[in-house]
DNA sequence: CTAAATATCACATCTTTTAGTGATTGTATA
DNA sequence: TATACAATCACTAAAAGATGTGATATTTAG
């Protein structure tokens, strides 16, 4: 059974988040739930809705703060935010953060950073899956992958009326009613990985 | 029939290495080889097993020459070299590359740029037979944000029977023919965007 | 213990999608 | 000019999905 953890990454580069997430989520076993934003504000409005096990925020959000350290504890306040620093950044930004990864560093020093902050987290604070049931996320996967209710009946040896229930709820609970968008969602969500789906997808 | 093309990058960080593997393998169809690299010498013996139809270099491995060009051209003579900017980089060292990327660059730039050296290299092997038209694209769009064909056809003035043709030629292109899988696609391929579509979509 | 949630199955009806086979028009491009 | 492709529209039959209204058994949480 894998813990959930969500993680949220404040970062104006594609190309440095896709880094970050490629890193995490083949080093990490666990089910990591990463998402990106590029602005505080929209970091803001996500801690709203969700809570994130880490944080990982690019340090030129702060670059023009004089007081960094007050502006993160006022937008971050109790959580572990890590700070992702530039090459040429002062080594001084590093004690506003829980912790630092430099650009530069290597996979192992950042699994070895993220890690720590994961195991912390005890069993209870771990997300529940976003309320959809083990059941359910086997019925979405498989139908993501462009299952027919048919097809997915036949992989879990249930009859097509279970499938048509479970797809009911599912749409139910996550409010929205086409294949299309609850494909986006488990995407979105890390139920499944783009890639594997575009590889292995009917 | 996919073709295979070698790509060298050289860059320090492997943050950034992982991120620019993963947007170019997901959203490149073609099959591509790519090479990490983290100083200009290991680049240069690279160059001396193979042949690369791209390279792409940090621009930082070029911050202490006085003649960024002339030293460009002594290592990689002839070849396609795209520099990667950070983002306090002065924009006139772009000219000494073939092209630039920027480190903040979205996913769709950097495709369109390393594609036009790729469909550079033979012209007569065409990568771009499965490039969707503007067209299909509107309609995966609407698509995946879970519009009936009825509802895409009101949208776009069009028929129904005009929006299935569509459909069918986008499925025959992208070779999925389930609707999750061509969300899926479009998420990949940066067609959508995912969390606009978690909040917009039926 | 009770209530809520989960997982399973069933049926009828209506809507939507898919697959296959067409056609016409305009616009590039070799 | 001939060829290719894009964009439009049409018909049909079969397959699949959505909606609504049920039921039963098991597990879980208060």
């Amino acid at each position: 059974m894998k813990n959930k953890y969500n993680i949220l990454i404040v970062e104006p580069s594609e190309i440095v988040f896709e880094g970050l997430s490629t890193i995490l989520t083949t080093g990490l076993e666990d089910n990591l739930n990463i998402i990106k934003v590029d602005s505080l504000k929209d970091a803001f409005d996500n801690l709203k809705k969700k809570t994130f096990q880490v944080i990982i925020v690019n340090s030129i959000y702060f670059s023009n703060f004089k007081n960094t350290k007050h502006k993160i504890l006022s937008i971050f306040k109790n959580q572990v935010v890590i700070g992702l620093l530039n090459v040429n950044i002062e080594r001084g930004i590093c004690d506003n953060f829980s912790d630092c990864i430099y650009i530069n560093d290597d996979k192992r020093t950042i699994y070895s950073i993220i890690k720590k902050y994961l195991q912390n987290t005890d069993s209870d604070t771990k997300i529940n899956n976003d309320a959809l049931s083990e059941r359910e996320i086997e019925v979405l996967k498989l139908l993501v992958r462009g299952y027919a209710n048919k097809e997915i009946a036949e992989e879990l040896y249930i009859s097509t009326h279970t499938v048509v229930t479970h797809r009911k709820n599912i749409s139910k609970k996550i409010g929205m009613k086409s294949t299309a968008a609850m494909a986006i969602y488990a995407a979105a969500n890390n139920i499944i990985d783009i890639n594997t789906v575009l590889k292995n997808s009917k």
